[in-house]
DNA sequence: CGTATGACGTGCA
DNA sequence: GTGCACGCCATAC
């Protein structure tokens, strides 16, 4: 089962810490520079724990959401070392 | 297969 | 700078 999907949490999975990546990138990384849209949607239906989905956030700097709340996203990110806009 | 949805992005007024 | 509309792709029903 490779999906479009399986490779967007994989890569997701693989962003080293303290680094963050956009939707738009992702999606790249994933074959379909494109499908930012599906990105959004595959993270946001995922609940996985072990997908730090909140590595990617949007391409204006912006977290746009997080499954568990923006909230949570931004102080994680925070702590990760990555100030990003408010 | 067609429609609806979504954590986006870009263009234009 | 802000707000609105359209487009784009994958998944669910």
């Amino acid at each position: 089962m490779k999906s479009f999907q399986n490779k967007v949490l994989e890569i997701t999975t693989n962003i080293p810490k303290g680094s963050v990546l956009s939707y738009k990138e992702v999606a790249r990384l994933a074959g379909s520079p494109k499908a930012y849209r599906a990105v959004g949607n595959i993270l946001g239906k995922n609940y996985n724990p072990k997908i730090p989905c909140h590595r990617v956030i949007c391409e204006n700097g912006k977290i746009g959401g997080y499954n568990r709340g923006a909230k949570e996203k931004k102080k994680v990110l925070k702590e990760e070392g990555f100030n990003f806009k408010s």
